[in-house]
Parts: C-alpha cells; sequence; structure tokens
RNA sequence: GGGUGUGUAGCUCAGUUGGGAGAGCGUCGCCCUUACAAGGCGAAUGUCGGGAGUUCGAACCUCUCCACACCCA
C-alpha cells in the first residue's frame, strides 16, 4: 500500500466496478426500502446543497441494503420549465433566431437535443460522489411514462372539478411571458421612493381638516390609471366623514369611492391607499371585499394599454412613472416625494420586475387535497425529522391558495385541454379522446392549449410516477412508498407538500414516511452561497482539489459588473491563497455527514474538511500496520487455536458499543453523532490504544502461536467491522481496504457494499477487560503526564515504583507489564510493600495506588512541586463543590439517595487524592 | 408587525429524562519511538448572551430583556 492515502487512485475505479457488477440495482428478498432523490433541475449542477443531500442519502440507503433490505435509491432529474426553454432561447439568440422563428416543434426538437449533450453533467457528478442509485432506473420528469402519469392526473382532477380555469393575479414575467410560481419570484429590499399624491374630493367635499383632497402615498404611480377606490382605515377618526364619498382620480377623470377596510394601517404614510386591484396582491384582496371592478392597465409586457389615457398608451410601465409623476406634478397634486425602501419582487431567471397581472391560467383546488396531507402528518403516517418542521409545514396548509399550474412556455408537459370556436375547453388525454368523452362531432374545430404544466406539477408525482404509476407494477408496490425523503426547508411548500397532497389523492400512500431536513450550507463566514457573491464552493472541487487562478476564474466567469467581479477575486484570494486541496470523496462525505446535526445553517469550514481527510490517512495508515502484522500469517480464519489478551478483548467490547452507538444514531438520523462515534473509536481506541497495546504481543519472542494468532485475528477482525460499521459514509476508502482485509478476517463476499452492517453483541462486551484497560490508561497516562510536565524525553526509560498498592493493583501489574513497559517506556518496575523504602520522586494516582517516578537527575524540585500544588489546587476545587453540596441539608434529604451516595463516593476520592498529593509535595519540600 | 430558530473554549459545533462543562480545528511545550509529521505525547482555555424565577440542584424547565438569522406580511 502506499504511504498515504491518495484517494484519486481509488476512488473512481471502484466506482466503475460496482455499477458494472450492479450492485446499485434492488436485490435480494428482504424488506423494500426506497429514497426517491429530489430531482435536480436538469439545467444545473450539483451545488454543496446536493452533495450534503446526496451524502445523506447515499450512507442511508447503503446502510439499509447492508442490513439485506431491497433497497432502491431512484434517481433522474427534473426538466426546469423556464430554466431549461432560457437556456436554449439563449443558445438560439446567439444566431439571431428566436424560438418563434422555428416554431414549437422544431424548438422542442432543439431542447431535447441540448439536453442530451448536458444532461449528463448531474449524473457524472453523482458518479463522483459515489452515489449508489440505481441507474438503470433514472428518470426523467419529461419522459413518456412521466407524461403518461402527468396527462392522468391532470384529467381525473378535471374530472372532479378538482382543476378549473379562472382568471386572477399571477406572478407575470412581462419580459418571459409567463406566468411564475411564488418560487420563482425574489423579493429583494431595495431602495426607491414613496410619492405623496393628492386625489382631489369630489362633489365639494371637504377633509376633516378643511383640505379639498385627500393624500394617498404609493410605491407605484403608474397604477393609478387602475385604481378602483381609496382606502382607510375604519378606526380612523380623521377620515370617518369621507366614507362613502367620492374622488376624483387625477389624469384619469374617473369617480372613485372612498372606503373603509381592516387592510389599511392608519400609521402608514397617510392613511389612505389607493386600491388597484388589477395590479396588487392585498389590494386584489380589498377589491374583492367591496365589490370593486378589476381595472387591467398593463398589456402582456407591461406597457400601458387602452384602459389608461390616451396619451400614456403604450408607454413602458417605468417610463410611464415618470410621465406620471411629472403631471401630477405639473398639476399641483404632488405633495412630496420621500426616500423609501420596499421589497422589490423579481424574476429567478431574468431578474425582471415581476407583475401582479391579471389573466386566464389553469388552477389547482388544494382545499379537499390539502385535508389528508394535514391528517397524515399530525397522525404520524409522515414524520419531519427535525419534529420542528412540521409546524411549518402545518402553517403553509392551513392557509393555501389555489395552485396556478400553468406556464405559458413550450417545453413542459402541454395542457390535454382543447379549445372550440367560442373558448369553451375540453379536457381528456387527447383531441379523439375529447371527442368521443364530450360527444363532439367530427368537423367541429379543435385547438389545443398552447401552455404547459409548472414543472412541480410533475414532480409531485415523483415518487409513484417513477414507479410506472398508473399500472399496479411490482415496483409501484414495493417502492411508490418511500421511506425517507431529503431535502432542504425552501422546498417543503412548493414540492413536500404538494407531493403529499398528490400521492395521497391518486393512491392511497403517502408518498413517504419520513422528511429529513437538511440544513442550509454556507459559506466559511456564515453567507449564503451565490454565483452573485461569488462565494459558491464547487463540491467536486473539494474533492479533486482546484488551483488558485482556476478557481478565481471559475467564480468570476461571466460577472457583467467588473467592480463586483473584482471583489470576489479579492476574496478567493484572501480565502484561498493556494487554492484548494484535493480531498478525495469520502473525506468529503464523511464531513458533511458529521455535519448534519439538525441546525438549520451550516458554515463550511474547509479546516473540518482537513481534518477528516486526515482521518481517511490515519485509517489508511492503520491498515497498513495491520497487514504488515498479519499478511501471509494466521490471523485464525481456519480455526487456529487463538488465546485473546485484555487488549484483545477490551477493543472487541468497545467495537460492541461503537457498533451501537453508530446504529443508535443512523436510527434517530443523527448523523453527526454516528461521524462522531465512528472517528472516536477509531482514532481514540483502535489506534491510540489498540494498536499500541498489539505490539508488545507481537514483538514478543515469547509469545505462544496462539497468543500471536489471537491478536492478528483481532486486529483484523475489528479493522473489518469498522470498515463495515464505516462504509456508508466514507464507500471508497474502506471498500478499497476490505478488500484486502476481509479474506485475512475470514469474510468472503465480492463486495462491502453487500456485506453486512456491524450489530453490537451483548455476550462481546466485557466490563472485566474495560475496567483493567482503564487501569492500564491511568498508570500510563501518570507516567506520560509527569514526562510532558518535566520535559523528560519520551525515548528515555524510567523506573518506576509503585505503592500502596492493593491486591487487584498487584494482580493486573502482572498481568500487563508488558504492556506498561511497551507503552509507558518503562526500564524497571518495582512493588513496594508496605514499609519499603522509596526515593524520592514525582508521583501520580491511580486510585488509591501511587506510581513513583524517581527524580534523582531527572526532575527538577521546583517544577515536581508546582506540578504537584496544580494537580491539588484542581482538585481542592472540585472537593470544595462536592462538600458545599454535602453539607446542604435539604441536598442530602431530597435528592435522590444514587445521585448523594455518588458525591459521596466522590468526596472520598478527592479528599484521598488531596492529601495525598500534600503529603508527596511535603516531602519533596522538606527535601 | 406576525412566526420560527440560534446565542456553550480563539474558530466550527456536540451536550439524549435537570445531578461531575465536551469534541474537532487552532494555540503552547516536547518528540522523526520500526502504521501514520495528513503523525505521537503532554498542557492551557469557558460569569454555557444578560437578568429573574421554579428546584436540594439549571447549559437544560418558566418568564423577561438583548443580539443575530430566516420565513410570512
Amino acid at each position: 500500500m502506499e504511504k498515504t492515502y491518495q484517494p484519486q487512485s481509488i476512488e473512481q475505479p471502484i466506482y466503475q466496478r460496482w455499477e458494472d457488477e450492479g450492485y446499485f440495482s434492488p436485490q435480494g428478498s428482504g424488506a423494500p426500502f426506497s429514497i426517491m432523490i429530489p430531482p435536480p433541475n436538469v439545467t444545473g449542477s450539483l451545488h454543496m446543497g446536493h452533495a450534503f443531500q446526496h451524502s445523506l442519502m447515499d450512507a442511508m440507503i447503503r446502510r439499509e441494503r447492508m442490513k439485506g433490505k431491497r433497497t432502491l435509491w431512484q434517481p433522474g432529474s427534473d426538466h426546469a420549465g423556464i430554466a431549461t426553454q432560457m437556456v436554449v432561447e439563449r443558445q438560439l439568440a446567439a444566431q439571431n433566431i428566436t424560438r418563434h422563428d422555428l416554431g414549437r416543434e422544431k424548438f422542442l426538437e432543439k431542447v431535447w437535443e441540448w439536453k442530451g449533450q448536458s444532461g449528463g453533467t448531474i449524473s457524472d457528478q453523482m458518479r463522483v460522489l459515489g452515489d449508489s442509485v440505481a441507474w438503470d432506473k433514472e428518470r426523467f420528469t419529461m419522459d413518456s411514462g412521466m407524461s403518461a402519469a402527468v396527462q392522468e392526473v391532470f384529467v381525473r382532477l378535471f374530472d372532479e372539478g378538482i382543476i378549473y380555469r379562472g382568471q386572477r393575479l399571477v406572478n407575470w414575467d412581462p419580459v418571459l411571458h409567463t406566468a411564475i410560481s411564488d418560487l420563482e419570484v425574489i423579493s429583494e429590499e431595495e431602495n426607491g421612493f414613496m410619492w405623496y399624491f393628492r386625489y382631489p374630493l369630489a362633489d365639494g367635499e371637504k377633509t376633516a381638516d378643511g383640505k379639498d383632497h385627500i393624500v394617498v402615498a404609493t410605491t407605484r404611480p403608474e397604477t393609478m390609471f387602475g385604481d378602483a377606490a381609496v382606502a382607510v382605515a375604519p378606526d380612523d377618526e380623521r377620515f370617518t366623514d369621507l366614507v362613502g364619498k367620492f374622488v376624483e382620480l387625477p389624469l384619469v377623470g374617473r369617480r372613485i369611492p372612498i372606503v373603509a377596510d381592516e387592510y389599511v394601517d392608519k400609521e402608514f404614510g397617510t392613511g389612505c391607499v389607493k386600491i388597484t386591484p388589477a395590479h396588487d396582491f392585498n389590494d386584489y384582496e380589498v377589491g374583492k371585499r367591496h365589490d370593486m371592478p378589476l381595472i387591467n392597465i398593463f398589456t402582456d409586457d407591461a406597457k400601458i394599454n387602452e384602459n389608461a389615457p390616451e396619451k400614456y398608451r403604450g408607454m413602458d410601465r417605468f417610463d410611464a412613472r415618470k410621465v406620471v409623476v411629472e403631471d401630477f406634478d405639473g398639476l399641483g397634486l404632488l405633495e412630496k416625494v420621500v426616500d423609501h425602501k420596499l421589497k422589490v419582487p423579481r424574476g429567478e431567471r431574468g431578474n425582471t420586475v415581476i407583475e401582479p397581472y391579471l389573466t386566464q391560467q389553469w388552477y389547482v383546488a388544494v382545499e379537499t387535497l390539502a385535508k389528508p396531507a394535514i391528517e397524515a402528518v399530525e397522525n404520524g403516517d409522515i414524520q419531519f425529522v427535525p419534529k420542528q418542521w412540521e409546524n411549518t409545514y402545518f402553517s403553509w396548509m392551513r392557509d393555501l391558495q389555489d395552485w396556478c399550474i400553468s406556464r405559458q412556455l413550450w417545453w413542459g408537459h402541454q395542457i390535454p385541454a382543447w379549445y372550440d370556436a367560442e373558448g369553451k375547453h375540453y379536457v381528456g388525454m387527447s383531441e379523439d379522446d375529447v371527442r368521443a368523452k364530450y360527444g363532439l362531432a367530427a368537423d367541429l374545430e379543435l385547438t389545443r392549449d398552447e401552455d404547459v404544466l409548472d414543472t412541480w406539477f410533475s414532480s409531485a408525482l415523483w415518487t409513484f410516477a417513477t414507479q410506472g404509476w398508473p399500472e399496479e407494477t411490482q415496483d409501484f408496490k414495493d417502492f411508490s412508498e418511500s421511506d425517507v425523503l431529503v431535502t432542504g426547508f425552501d422546498i417543503i411548500f412548493f414540492w413536500v407538500a404538494r407531493m403529499i397532497m398528490m400521492t395521497l389523492k391518486f393512491t392511497n400512500k403517502v408518498p413517504f414516511k419520513t422528511v429529513y431536513i437538511t440544513g442550509l450550507i454556507r459559506d466559511e463566514r456564515g453567507d449564503k452561497m451565490s454565483k452573485s457573491k461569488g462565494n459558491v464552493i464547487d463540491p467536486l472541487d473539494l474533492i479533486g482539489g482546484i488551483d488558485i487562478e482556476s478557481l478565481v476564474k471559475k467564480r468570476t466567469y461571466g460577472m457583467m459588473q467588473p467592480r463586483l467581479a473584482e471583489k470576489v477575486e479579492k476574496n478567493t484570494r484572501e480565502t484561498y491563497p493556494e487554492g484548494i486541496q484535493a480531498y478525495g470523496t469520502d473525506a468529503l462525505r464523511f464531513t458533511l455527514c458529521s455535519l448534519a446535526s439538525g441546525g438549520r445553517d451550516i458554515k463550511f469550514d474547509l479546516n473540518r474538511l482537513e481534518g477528516y481527510r486526515n482521518f481517511c490517512n490515519k485509517i489508511w495508515n492503520a491498515t497498513r500496520y495491520v497487514l504488515m502484522n498479519t499478511e501471509d500469517q494466521d490471523c485464525g480464519q481456519n480455526g487456529a487455536e487463538a488465546e485473546l489478551s485484555l487488549a484483545d478483548k477490551w477493543i472487541i467490547s468497545r467495537l460492541q458499543h461503537a457498533e451501537e452507538a453508530v446504529n443508535r444514531a443512523f436510527d434517530t438520523h443523527r448523523y453527526d453523532l454516528a461521524a462522531q462515534a465512528l472517528y472516536e473509536f477509531m482514532w481514540h481506541e483502535y489506534c491510540d490504544w489498540y494498536l499500541e497495546l498489539s505490539k508488545p504481543v507481537l514483538w514478543d519472542e515469547n509469545a505462544t502461536p496462539a497468543q500471536l494468532t489471537g491478536t492478528r485475528r483481532t486486529l483484523v477482525r475489528v479493522l473489518e467491522a469498522f470498515l463495515r460499521l464505516a462504509h456508508p459514509m466514507m464507500p471508497f476508502l474502506t471498500e478499497e481496504i476490505w478488500q484486502r482485509v476481509a479474506p485475512l478476517a475470514g469474510v468472503e463476499g465480492e463486495t462491502i457494499m453487500l456485506a453486512s452492517y456491524p450489530e453490537a453483541e451483548e455476550a462481546k462486551k466485557d466490563a472485566q477487560s474495560e475496567a483493567d484497560v482503564e487501569w492500564l490508561k491511568g498508570v500510563i497516562e501518570g507516567v506520560r503526564n509527569i514526562r510532558g510536565e518535566m520535559n523528560i524525553a519520551p525515548s528515555k526509560p524510567l523506573d518506576v515504583l509503585f505503592r500502596n498498592g492493593s491486591e487487584q493493583d498487584k494482580a493486573r501489574l502482572e498481568a500487563n507489564l508488558a504492556f506498561l513497559q511497551k507503552l509507558a517506556k518503562l526500564e524497571t518496575i518495582t512493588w513496594l510493600n508496605a514499609g519499603d523504602e522509596a526515593p524520592m520522586s514525582a508521583t501520580a494516582l491511580v486510585g488509591d495506588m501511587e506510581v513513583l517516578v524517581p527524580m534523582a537527575g531527572l526532575i527538577d524540585k521546583d517544577a515536581e512541586i508546582a506540578r504537584l500544588q496544580k494537580e491539588i489546587d484542581k482538585a481542592a476545587k472540585d472537593l470544595e463543590r462536592i462538600e458545599g453540596k454535602l453539607s446542604n441539608e435539604s441536598f442530602v434529604a431530597k435528592a435522590p439517595e444514587a445521585v448523594v451516595a455518588k458525591e459521596r463516593a466522590k468526596c472520598d476520592d478527592l479528599k484521598l487524592m488531596v492529601s495525598k498529593l500534600e503529603e508527596q509535595k511535603a516531602s519533596i519540600e522538606s527535601l
């Protein structure tokens, strides 16, 4: 084996072999266990969040597979309507072609062509990450099977009256010309203005303070053409008398009423709000309450339409805004303009300001679907982890809006609706089906709805449509009710909830039993990773490494603003002066698992990754040691006689505890604790102690073959078990090593992937050995402490004496002489009986027993006094606290007996310790 | 404004039913000891955000205040 761990050279060949052998596909006859991948956007690439979620999903699926389950991790991607269409349109634009030039059919051919070329990016990344997904079952939301399911669902929901066509306000992208979902709208605070407009009162009315106008404050002057009323708070005394009166809308000359509505905040602005029901979501609601007309003043491009005075028609909304303000000013109706911060809704894709816009769209009436979806979580059929998120789910489900599912795009599932010349719609599986279903004449002209469905509509069917539904296939039966969904909290609404609704509706099953919500991976400073901030880390760069120049190039590529690019470059060079090293997939996966503690935000710290890369190296080197000492030797595979040492029994016992801890952590979705338990066991028990304890046996010329076999057997067996235990989190390293170690451990199998997952065995726990090793460690650490504090080189052999030891101490000493000599580097050990003289020594306490290191020539008197004083102070502080506790009568009276007894014992120990240390100090001082 | 969450060592974070404050990284000292310097051994480090309450006992439960983050309006 190489001297250091080189992940690059082992990882991909192993993956290739796994894939070729078909290990990822469901197999065996165990109970089914499935995870459906949240289908990534086909235009994208995997980011840290994906790497995080995939690491967890793969860990789960690998463990269940090893436990003998028939596992399916379903891969696939979604067709990402807008994003994909835009990518292809941009390519066409480079050749000066629009999609309209091509026409729908040709354009869609181009999209499929593009998908064929670029759609593989994500699968390639997943292979690098080691994802054990069933590639032969990979699905795309535009596959024919998915399309059939989508159509089936649409038609059935329509026939039940759950899908309907209606006119509502939607988020309209005036550049892309489509409705978009709330998710695709990003509202962020921007600097703007609040304009104060005077609206003259009609019919000679006056305000309470004698003015002939009221003042409305608005951030969107141009929408005033669509004003339907002015609203005031019902309890606002300033305007009580004006409710029911009218104002004359300037520039338009229309009379609009003054109404009272709860929506208005008295304190905000002037207390008078212009209500534009066709162009604002809140106003729409107000308008509905007061039966106001919906006056749409925009075209699809957000230009002023014919409902506004002629002068303004055809103006862009922002040009119109300027002109309206100027005209108000000219009329003396502009009271003031103040700076104002406001949330501006922008489209995620084109950064266009999104317009609330009145259009005909298809909707899903969600009320009847929501009820069972809420119940499924209430009654525990579906559980969120961490449980906290159930509240988020409920709060959204209780306040549901009907779901707008149509999009004015070409790329997506075309809506199976046809219109006759009068615009009446018919829904069915095909035009023929529609004619038959509705009894339409063969010569009646029908045109199909041009629009497509929201991408989320098809992803909502993901768990069952991927498994063959509407056919009752075996896969559907086995896997469609999946076990765990792993996803981020940002799509609980958009995806998780909708999946639950649709799946319950059409299959009467839940889509998943557990929803594990991951935290959001942030950069080292706690900022969200985003392209525009230039702080994105590509998981593949952590795995394969990247030099600083390439990293800067990658991060600033395509940045429009040079100033921003400069800043990004500076930050990048500061944070990664040397670029990023290659840490390997296993280290990354293990790191990500160790960060999965259930928190909301996760700062990604490269030091952590480095630490776990070092852990990989530690495992690697421990293996080298094991192989050096076991290869070509008898490790008991063939049943040779084996005698287990104390260390052997101890590490076997500790392994049971580790197995227990890891399994418990997995079962409770605490992957951080599982990682911690693996780390702790491997590094601090197996490597730090057990390997060292194995040396005195293996290097003992007088060791019997049975003793040698016992230790070799334990070395390989415990390592082999650890590899299986760790495999779900670090698949490559463990496979590489397992291939060599398993035969020595007498374990057969082609791959660790299909080996059994370790479970603790109660019978292998050995409390006596654990106590004995604790004693051994106490002695060794005592001596090491003296060495360290006194600056005695580790290489210098020491003579030590044991004083005031019990029979048990003596027995332990005799049994473990070799261990002690090797690990504490001792020349001689002398047992002192009562009354024996001891030289002046530095002392370590192990229980009541004193371990003495003679000072002559080694130890400075003052230094030893100082060291003892430090120990005394520490013990005395503890003692003081405990004595205080015990002298408190109510503590002794009311605390549980066991607690009191424990404190008493501790108190006695400390007293003894302090007195011994004091004694020792005094005797040195008297020298 | 409404809701949710977070605040523990210099940094990143654990802390399971209230009963001895922990880990990793970093820091300091010693050491190339035949698996590993991506290492070994040893050491230092905390008014557990502030305050009040419940309790024999609070990092943990209750209230309140402060700071920060996110979601919704």
